[in-house]
DNA sequence: TATGAATGAGGTTTCATTCAT
DNA sequence: GATGAATGAAACCTCATTCAT
């Protein structure tokens, strides 16, 4: 009961700390807004979190295991051709993202912010997408479904610069849900024509 | 006629900014940090540029505006395939930006820092390299050379995406130039071959 | 409960800052020195004052107000002639400040640095205490007590004037408390003949 | 002819110097706002005055002798009832001031500000106004034309503190230079009256 | 005489983190 | 666990003054 209160607690800190990481940034954001927003002291966010840092790494690694466990279940549990597969985990990426332009922002900007997370988290990321991508275009080319040239470590590349690119637009255009999921349907289909054999 | 503002001290300045900025992020250098490694007093910073944030703008307008311009005399000032042009647009800037890995890492990663910078600069630069394309892709359009249903905005943006995300790759894993633009002379093909007709 | 914000630790400040801002005036006075006098840290003026300006200000209002506050006990609570009870209330001003010339120096010369405290403060103190008076005379006018064509606003104007002026001149000279009240009871005499029927 | 365009020159110095001081106070007030405004460079200003300080100073004394020299006319080249002088001496101070409300505030204000001139110029002036008074007023018990117990550095001391008072009102509430000459004159007669056999 | 780039000392303020309560 | 006052290091920036031209 008192895990649950606590667990409440942590939660109330990285939705604030998001929040206010996503509108102003994270080096301006200071500590003690987020206690502010979180309605708690200061103090408290050292019992849950063991500094700044600590707190942007940690929001991610939250959410983005939960993300990128759902894109891998597509990725490994559904029946369907490859390329069909990777265009359904790119939407589902963007769909959950566009649900949150909060995290979105955080994702998109602020996880470069801080060093610390830059250089452990953001790879790290980088990595785990790109090689779901990777296995899964090499299992395409052993199925001989893509032209044969293709180099899976740079399709999983390409897609990643893809996703950002139209979020980033999303972001500072603003335009609605389905406007976003629709471009991203779109840039999709002609980056897959591109490598369908 | 007294000392007159020098464009090699300015320069200097940028230069050791740009530097810094690329190895630590734009947060954490300071004022003073520049000053050092530019071999002069921290006020004379403030005779040449009005603020940090100023001095972060100014590098890009710098860099960002000749660069540009070289792109244009691509898209504009050459006979060629319209998707050709494409290709050695991407190819210009990655080859440029390849040179000057401090700089590329400041347009990637520490623009996104500044308040200011994002707000009033990013958008500036993404729809001034976006709206390039756009031209480029309505050409190929009129005469008929790309696939119908295209959509020139999105061409933009995905290749503002693909350019970001192999130099973004490049920056963290450092490898070699040629290595990199091997990489983007494949990733375009695959791009390319998606749109054209 | 956490340690609260302590009225010693503020009184403190106030009171080296006072000392401060009397010795070597507003400006060239720094947060620095004032910490130093207050024996805490830089950090810790700004727990407690939200600026320098802020500073100088809550320094006004506090002394301030209660000075006032007994000025007005005079002005109502008691059964004198008005003028009488004008006399009192210069004498109190006087001599309260006689008490801490620190204090008083601030009143005069420092209140007027700040440009926040001067257009913020500054007029709001002169109105309380000019209505102070402007109430006390348009009293003694129904009474029949001064002169006809008396103008009440004025009166407040010039024994404000008369208290700056005796007090700037005992700041400057140096002379006895006594020797002070001397010369305010002899000038505020020469001023309420002037009126008095 | 050279020396001409010096004097020139020292005039819109002060001339700028003194507005921007009355607008934004001495100390918020840089040299080289000074510069700009004189249309000429911060170098130049060092030419004709050895410091900022000196800069403040000059201004007054400037101003304050050829003021203090009409009144030592009126005191001493005609021939009148003293208090008459007296009071064409108040008149002439605050007219001639009342023609330049910059200079006014300088006076009332901005000269309180640099201790230099604090603690040189302005007793200096309050000295010599005081004294012209004092001299007035013995003239003045010579004749048996005021009360027996008068003390004229008194008298002095009042009549500064009701100039600037009214002077400080005006600068504050800022109505015509009529309604200002006709506070002046009722208040000096009051207190006129006071004193007057 | 006139210039204005250069300086460096110093100013105010912010803030992540700690720790006594 | 929870609090928030206290800290001190460091940040950005200003500016009077100097001096080479």
């Amino acid at each position: 009961m008192a895990r649950r209160k606590s667990v409440k607690k942590r939660n109330k800190i990285i939705e604030s700390a998001a929040k206010l990481f996503a509108q102003n940034g994270y080096f301006c954001t200071s500590m003690s807004e987020i206690a502010n927003r979180a309605e708690m002291s200061v103090g408290s966010l050292y019992v849950y979190f063991k500094s700044k840092d600590d707190l942007l790494i940690e929001i991610f690694k939250n959410y983005f295991d939960e993300l990128m466990g759902n894109v891998e279940k597509i990725f490994t549990e559904t029946e369907q051709h490859p390329l069909d597969k990777l265009f359904d985990g790119l939407n589902l990426v963007v769909n959950t993202l566009s649900n949150d332009k909060d995290m979105a922002k955080v994702f998109l900007v602020e996880l470069r912010q801080s060093n610390k997370a830059l250089e452990s988290i953001a790879p790290e990321i980088r990595d785990k997408y790109e090689n779901l991508i990777k296995n899964l275009i090499d299992e395409a080319k052993e199925k001989d479904l893509v032209k044969k040239n293709i180099d899976p470590e740079l399709i999983g590349l390409s897609t990643f610069g893809l996703i950002e690119s139209i979020l980033f637009d999303w972001i500072n255009k603003g335009y609605t849900k389905e406007k976003l999921l629709m471009k991203l349907e779109r840039a999709a289909n002609y980056f897959i024509q591109g490598i369908r054999k």
